[in-house]
DNA sequence: CTATGTTTAGAGGCTC
DNA sequence: GAGCCTCTAAACATAG
């Protein structure tokens, strides 16, 4: 028997709703003034506007960055287009304002600390408050064109939060199992145009509310795509699934049950299916990566034969393991697609155009709850991480009536 | 060889 | 307490 040595740095609680709530009073940079007086205007951040957060914040992460790689570049380029990103998904952008806000204040607490004694612990080696999953999502979002590579999310994860920025074999490796496990994250193959190493990866259209408990330690439901379920348990069970839940629930994954199987099913029936005529398809805008829309050329064979979609409106098909599926949105207008690459601005209007109202609410950040939103003023920092009530004086500055 | 991706297994915590 | 979610570890396969 293995013992998990986690529980000495992580524990990974989830914040309730009513946790949630009652945690609106506490702003993370009252707290930590208390002990680090003269400290606040460096870590008030709180109060600040999203957008104020997150250029101070890529200018910590860029501060502390050694020298310039790929992804410092990215998040300039996310940077110069935060409008953009801000008009296509506002909630999530306070999530990642928020999120950016935190790695801003571990900076400057870490600067702080050189100044004070008594302050004995510095926020880089405190877990932030999200999980993988979180993470994963915050970097996809965070993209102009919602795509990544790997090494993009290992770069956007270390550039926010310095405690990523060591054992990164045991979290990338914990990334990687979140990517390929989770069904709401969709890998997308390179095209012949654009070598290198490993697939983009992007969002789920339909995973939007994954974390609609406005929790981003934890989600309320898990996002499971049917088709790619009954993938699992074929080749689990050597048969053809024919009887959908029933099979899904009783030899299926144990992380699904058969209500939340049949919901998402259902939901999948409901979601229009929308009619466009590949020739319909417009014309890539000009800032668009010309040379993937080669890509319905090239797809697998072996791919091509599990997905019988039109020739023209293969996108960058493959259904290694989580591709967009066929019925789930048209390849060739799918807002994520690197064949249609367009502006954030652009996606709702295809979404929409698609059959999917709503799409820019669908993120999962985004899909935060206004009341939760409203109760917690972006306050809904999963503060009752082990690791976080364990700086400062390693006093818990959390009283155990709200932390818990 | 290294990075990437898949899969399995188990532990711990949370929700119902 | 059962079921679910997350995290971690590890083995293995594959691509560049």
């Amino acid at each position: 028997m293995m013992l998990s040595p986690k529980a000495s740095y992580q524990a990974a609680p989830a914040t309730t709703m009513s946790t949630m709530g009652s945690m609106a009073a506490i702003n993370p940079s009252v707290q930590y003034s208390s002990q680090m007086p003269g400290s606040m205007n460096s870590i008030n951040s709180y109060s600040m506007s999203p957008m104020n957060n997150m250029g101070s914040m890529n200018m910590n992460g860029m501060n502390s960055m050694n020298g310039m790689s790929p992804m410092n570049s990215m998040n300039m380029n996310t940077m110069g287009t935060m409008n953009q990103v801000m008009s296509t998904s506002p909630a999530m952008n306070m999530e990642l304002a928020r999120a950016s806000s935190l790695a801003n204040q571990m900076n400057a607490v870490n600067r702080v600390r050189t100044d004070n004694k008594t302050y004995r612990r510095s926020y880089t080696h405190a877990k932030p408050p999200y999980s993988y999953i979180s993470l994963i999502t915050m970097a996809i979002q965070s993209s102009p064109n919602k795509m990544v590579t790997l090494s993009d999310i290992y770069q956007f994860i270390m550039d926010l939060f310095p405690f990523y920025r060591q054992n990164q074999q045991r979290w990338q490796n914990s990334i990687r199992h979140s990517l390929s496990f989770n069904d709401c994250f969709l890998k997308v193959p390179r095209t012949p145009d654009r070598p290198g190493k490993g697939s983009f990866w992007t969002l789920h259209p339909d995973s939007g509310n994954m974390f609609e408990n406005g929790c981003y330690l934890r989600r309320q439901k898990r996002f499971k795509c049917p088709k790619r379920e009954a993938q699992r348990v074929t080749q689990r069970d050597g048969r053809t699934d024919e009887h959908g839940e029933e099979t899904t629930g009783s030899t299926g994954s144990p992380h699904m049950t058969d209500t939340t199987t049949a919901q998402q099913q259902q939901t999948q029936q409901q979601m229009p299916q929308p009619k466009v005529e590949p020739h319909t398809m417009s014309p890539p805008p000009p800032n668009s990566i010309q040379s993937i829309t080669s890509m319905s050329n090239n797809v697998p064979t072996s791919l091509a034969m599990a997905r019988p979609i039109p020739q023209q409106a293969a996108y960058v098909s493959g259904m290694g393991a989580h591709m967009l599926g066929p019925g789930q949105h048209p390849s060739f207008n799918h807002p994520f697609s690197i064949t249609n690459i367009m502006s954030p601005a652009e996606h709702g209007k295809a979404y929409e155009a698609m059959g999917y109202p709503g799409y820019n609410t669908m993120s999962p950040i985004s899909s935060m709850p206004k009341s939760s939103m409203e109760q917690t003023g972006y306050t809904n920092l999963t503060t009752s991480e082990p690791s976080y009530s364990q700086l400062g004086t390693q006093q818990n500055p959390i009283p155990n009536s709200i932390a818990h």
